[in-house]
DNA sequence: TGTAAATCTAGTCGCTGACAAGATGGACCG
DNA sequence: CGGTCCATCTTGTCAGCGACTAGATTTACA
């Protein structure tokens, strides 16, 4: 191993952040510990705080990370319906950013990061509605909006919750989002019952 | 207060089990502790155990009892839309029960009486599907099974998490969410882009 | 080269969950 | 009425944790 031991760890905190975001992944955000990150760094039980002041403020950076690559992701994404799966495949690729992300609760609420990349993943979000066809928003775009965000977050929460392993079964989740956004918002009406696509 | 002390508590169990609703829903799962509930019970710090085994078996019961109060409650709804208002409204009306109901890993799996509850919702939300109309159910039940739960989900886990406070404002979230099912699944085409019914 | 700041160590405190051993009192049976 | 069993509760203990403090070490920079 790369023990080299110096007093200066280097970047202790990149250190931290990526053994949080494995123990997180594979037990969740309460089975993490400071010490025990610590210990995985190789420094003393008291060396990450002087990173992230406390645990609170461990998982507000998470929570900030997250939202900056979630914001990336959606931008990347093509219209409202692959935004919405770039929404799951997001949950599905990085769990421990998404479990940490909308629990508030474990967040410091004025952490000006974290805002800021909040607001960045929340105006991804909205621009993702405008790229609706008028016929398809009916004549409330809130309520669209509400309507596309809950069915991908219930989606993406139920899926890493594993409570779709039964329904799901087998298919890619991805593809099923995919059906399920065009049962919210049918895409034109060429093919809309016959069920050729398959 | 009724400061009988008598050396048998009389009901620690509920006892226990309602001071744990109150600090989950006050401050969520994390902050429970089992000495906390023992000092407002009146009892030593280790009775709690004896009812619960440890801090899971805890949480195992809330989810229990949670999965059966809204097996019920699903039940008694009229009709899909109405069963995902049932879902919105116990999120709503149980915040604790739900918060630790859709944490699996605050469980004890092979509980038997969490697995029954489970198992008796489970069957509830799916005798919900059927109740769809043919034409609004496109060509696949499991597909339209998995939309309404996740928008149902989707909705109440942002809800509660405080994620839609803005988007919602002052309207009645039951009522908002009326409109999502009536996006998913929209209601033969009677009234269908006048905004009368209120 | 010298000094301030950043980073890390070592020690401590109160709290927690879990466990073990023993006290208490009710239930049930003779 | 007397005895025994057992569920319930208490007391005591242990290791692990988060948070805090004081001090050591190294880097940065002027």
């Amino acid at each position: 191993m790369t023990s080299e031991r110096t007093y200066h760890h280097g970047d202790l905190r990149r250190a931290v952040l990526t053994a949080a975001l494995d123990v997180i992944a594979a037990d969740g955000p309460d089975a993490l510990s400071l010490r025990d990150l610590a210990r995985r760094a190789g420094v003393s039980h008291a060396a990450p705080a002087h990173h992230f002041k406390d645990r609170t403020g461990l998982l507000t950076a998470v929570a900030a990370e997250g939202y900056a690559l979630f914001a990336d992701a959606l931008a990347d994404a093509p219209g409202l319906r692959e935004r919405g799966v770039a929404y799951v495949r997001f949950a599905a690729g990085h769990p421990a950013h998404f479990h940490v992300m909308f629990r508030p609760e474990l967040h410091r609420p004025d952490d000006p990061e974290l805002i800021a990349a909040k607001a960045r993943a929340t105006e991804a979000l909205r621009a993702g509605i405008s790229g609706l066809p008028e016929t398809a928003r009916g004549d409330d775009d809130r309520l669209a909006g509400i309507a596309a965000w809950s069915l991908a977050h219930g989606f993406a929460t139920l899926l890493l919750s594993g409570n779709l392993d039964a329904p799901v079964g087998d298919s890619d989740p991805e593809d099923v989002f995919r059906g399920l956004a065009d049962l919210l918002f049918p895409p034109a009406e060429e093919a809309a019952t016959t069920p050729g696509s398959s």
